[in-house]
DNA sequence: TTGTTATATTCGAATATTCGCATATTGTTG
DNA sequence: CAACAATATGCGAATATTCGAATATAACAA
């Protein structure tokens, strides 16, 4: 009972789980419904990895696809998301030295971005 | 960048992304702070994993545990937690019908109480 | 029909989580 | 000190996630 609420909480915190999930949730926050292909050319994904993040947002009900002749649109379902990823940063900006810190941790991979070596 | 930011929040995620580590934040938000006996008593949980799910949640400095002779005391590190997880109760209420679908999913496990078949 | 574009799904390997069990650590009491 | 209580950690097996590669499906155009 409780239990189950619990697990459903749970689950959608694993949806959430991804850095590439947050990024789909915040590009829907900021640009209301997009075309798949936009949104991988955006964020830089595959296009399958795309799809199967996709997927794990819409088997949560976080998201919404609609079909649109050749291509489906995808939004978010809730601005509750946007508000929960709204406190995250709140949070962060709340713990800002020692979320660098832990920043700093992750800090293995990600170059990214790399000036001509 | 904002990549590395955007893998700060997926982890603060992945570590409430447990429903044993949700009761657990729950517990904190609602009886403040905690021995570890008394958490792992009313949680029906084994010390140990617990004490497992305690770290995770340290590692993410979800929580602080501070010694007192012999035992830990746990407390939330910060109310926006508690904030996210009542937002979660709201997006609970708004979806409830098919949340309620999606418990039926769950319901595989979790019988817990059963009136005599 | 065939071809083309957009998106989804399946598969397998690599990696990560989760749990119970055993053991280690820390503090207290005698 | 030894014995005990409270908590943490290490290990290994079971399970779950993640990714790229290949393939499937859907809508449309010619």
């Amino acid at each position: 009972m409780q239990n189950s609420l619990r697990q459903f909480k749970a689950g959608i915190f694993r949806a959430l789980a991804h850095p590439s999930r947050i990024a789909i949730i915040e590009l829907l926050r900021d640009e209301g419904e997009i075309p798949v292909s936009k949104l991988y050319a955006r964020l830089e994904l595959e296009q399958a990895n795309a799809s199967q993040h996709l997927a794990v947002l819409r088997s949560k009900h976080l998201v919404i696809a609609r079909r649109s002749g050749n291509q489906v649109l995808y939004s978010l379902r809730d601005r509750i998301l946007g508000t929960v990823l709204d406190l995250m940063r709140e949070y962060f900006h709340a713990h800002l030295e020692e979320s660098l810190s832990l920043l700093e941790d992750l800090r293995t991979d990600v170059p990214k971005k790399r000036k001509t070596p």
